[in-house]
DNA sequence: CTAGGGTTAG
């Protein structure tokens, strides 16, 4: 029925110039009704707040109104605005429809027309309608506008101020955004749990300096808990929202314990909350204590997307699975972020194949997020080519580009060596794509020609960078010295490190592998002194493996395992049986200034080893073992899964920090490039 | 009559 509504004889008469429409409809007979129109639309409405005076013309501005809003509903804004009669008036109802519809359909060009007529009409100090027209002029992000519309009306209803607020909050004009929060306390405005909502994130907006930003959340958050608004089910969600999105995991999880009543969007804020920081465990067993506890709320996409997050985190391909199972059975595989956090679960569990297989069953519903986890899907694997066709392959199908589509199809040029095809990729970025580089795509060029062994190139990439380089870019040369062994550069990017991320443990290690390496101890020594000095430590390695969907992981010192004796004793026998072959334990990755003995047997404790030897004894043989380790491989841990892949006929995938390694018959399909 | 949670990368 509604498939017939856009074909209507009515609707086909084209317009001529300054038609008297009116009388078009008035004298064809219509094929659908004024009434049947009003009752397809479903949020069908009664008019009206300015009936005409008169009963003969009521039912014609009803009429009139209701087709209008029929029309503003179907899209069909350019008809309707040819309808707005001069007489009988238009009514609130009837401007409210036309504003909703420019804004639903980011209608630029017919904003400015509705605003005007209904200025004509009187309408100008009308609340409600100011309350729109900002809402709209701020999705077409004029926010002068939108400020203009607010300094206009006189009267500021609680809703005006929210909607300048949210505008402003939403356009990350944080200062702003915070300075109009005040203003409304000097107006005597009372806030409401809205005006919190948004001034909350108005906070986020300034994240550019992520300890004001916390600092300007919690200074609300103090207004809210005076208030006594924090166990509003809407500002308790903000809050746990805003934290998370801060990395303070601990001040969520406060706000979310005290809440007194809670709803799915809530429980989700939280599940989201430990997905996005690294706590991907605590997530799934949030989600279970959700299903178990609160029958009340039921997952959907939002909370579902989180979940396979999490799923994807752990590499936990078992949970995954049966989280797939779920979501196909409460039909949110139509929803498609939902479908595209199931190709990155896939493929970050060590599923490819599956993960092709979701996005091929997408087949014309893609979005560029489908593209992009698709493409980086095949870069972590080093599949670099087929990560590059199917960039060509989407630029074909007439999907624009993203920025984030460059960071992953150049990250899938870096793992795969493919220098040439990535400095090609770059340059088409920039001109066919009108993308301009950020720092996350200089990053992608120095760890591309850096790994390659190009390091004073990767430099000089750096040096001719117009904007300020971020902290990626200075980590992806340190991690390209790490690899090629280049104290004076190394050095130099550790200088910038320092300060501009003091607090990440991973670039003192870096610096100390490398001097390590070069044998130049006082200065290993040095570096962990001031590790040490700023409170940090190394982040231990940890390996973890899925055996029958129960999560088992390793670190390398563990006494609570009770399988530590057994997993040693068949690692000695594997490694004496490889020195026969040729074997050379690689102790040049150990920090320490030990004898070479000492050193071999800490290399044999790394968790990656522990957690091979688990699974060659608690996995059935034909199955491949999946382990998943939270830092980058050692070359040592790597030589010797090549061995037992060949040595057990296993195939062994490991993902590390950054990539998949598919071992099998004493190959590595990173072909020792990684 | 407005509002809160989500997808891709590093």
């Amino acid at each position: 029925m509604f498939a017939s509504c856009s074909h209507p004889a009515l609707l086909q008469v084209s317009l001529p110039p300054k038609p008297p429409q009116l009388q078009l409809y008035s004298h064809s007979p219509p094929l659908l009704s004024f009434k049947t129109l009003s009752c397809i639309n479903s949020s069908f409405q009664a008019p009206s707040q300015y009936p005409p005076s008169t009963t003969n013309t009521t039912t014609t501005t009803t009429s009139y109104n209701h087709l209008i809003q029929s029309l503003c509903k179907q899209g069909n804004l350019k008809q309707a605005l040819h309808l707005l009669p001069q007489e009988p008036k238009p009514t609130q109802r009837t401007y409210e429809a036309l504003i909703l519809a420019c804004t639903h359909r980011n209608a630029r060009p017919y904003g400015p027309i509705v605003h005007h007529h209904l200025i004509d009409n009187g309408f100008d100090q009308d609340p409600f309608l100011s309350t729109k027209l900002i809402d709209m002029y701020s999705q077409f992000s004029s926010l002068d506008d939108a400020r203009d519309v607010f300094d206009k009306t006189h009267v500021k209803t609680i809703f005006v101020w929210n909607a300048l607020l949210k505008a402003l909050a939403l356009a990350d004009e944080a200062e702003e955004a915070l300075f109009l929060f005040q203003e409304m306390g000097r107006a005597g405005v009372p806030p409401d749990s809205f005006t919190y909502s948004h001034a909350l994130k108005a906070c986020i907006a300034s994240s550019s300096h992520p300890s004001l930003a916390f600092d300007r959340v919690r200074q609300i958050h103090g207004h809210i808990f005076r208030h006594g608004f924090e166990s509003t089910i809407y500002v308790a969600t903000t809050l746990v929202d805003c934290y998370a999105k801060l990395g303070y995991v601990l001040y969520s999880q406060r706000v979310f314990d005290r809440m007194l009543e809670r709803n799915v969007v809530s429980w989700s804020a939280m599940i989201a909350c430990y997905a996005k920081n690294e706590r991907p465990l605590d997530a799934l067993e949030l989600f279970r204590e959700m299903m178990l506890r609160d029958h009340d709320a039921i997952p959907n996409a939002v909370t579902m997307v989180s979940v396979l997050q999490a799923c994807a985190g752990l590499a936990a391909l078992g949970q995954g699975r049966l989280i797939h199972a779920y979501v196909l059975r409460r039909g949110l595989d139509s929803i498609i972020p939902v479908v595209n956090a199931l190709i990155a679960m896939y493929a970050k569990c060590g599923s490819l194949g599956t993960a092709y297989r979701v996005f091929d069953g997408m087949n014309g519903r893609r979005d560029v997020v489908s593209w992009n986890s698709m493409i980086s899907g095949y870069g972590i694997y080093g599949f670099g080519v087929k990560a590059i066709r199917v960039f060509e392959a989407m630029i074909r199908s007439g999907t624009s580009p993203s920025p984030i589509t460059f960071v992953s199809v150049l990250g899938a040029c870096s793992h795969a060596g493919l220098v040439k095809e990535g400095k090609r990729l770059f340059e088409s970025m920039v001109r066919e794509h009108g993308i301009t580089p950020r720092s996350e795509h200089y990053a992608c060029m120095v760890d591309l020609l850096g790994r390659a062994g190009r390091l004073h190139e990767a430099a000089r990439i750096i040096e001719g960078m117009r904007i300020e380089p971020g902290p990626t870019v200075w980590g992806s040369l340190l991690g390209a010295c790490r690899i090629h062994g280049h104290i004076e550069l190394a050095e130099r990017a550790c200088v910038r490190l320092f300060e501009l991320e003091p607090m990440n443990a991973g670039n003192y290690v870096l610096l100390a592998d490398i001097y390590a390496e070069a044998k130049m101890w006082e200065e290993v020594s040095r570096v962990k002194k001031l590790l040490e000095s700023r409170g940090l430590q190394k982040v231990p390695g940890c390996s973890w493996i899925e055996v029958k969907k129960k999560m088992y992981s390793f670190v390398s010192v563990d006494e609570m395992n009770p399988q530590m004796e057994q997993l040693h004793a068949l690692l000695a026998r594997l490694v004496k049986e490889m020195k026969d072959k040729g074997y050379v334990p690689d102790t040049k990755v150990v920090l320490y200034d030990l004898d070479q003995e000492e050193k071999e047997r800490i290399l044999l404790g790394h968790s990656e080893k522990l957690a091979v030897a688990f699974g060659l004894i608690n996995s059935g043989g034909g199955e491949v073992i999946r382990i998943t380790k939270n830092l980058r491989l050692c070359e040592d841990c790597h030589s010797v899964t090549k061995f037992i892949s060949k040595f057990a006929k296993r195939e062994i995938l490991v993902r590390d920090v950054n990539r998949f390694h598919h071992f099998k018959d004493g190959v590595c399909s990173c072909l020792d490039y990684w």
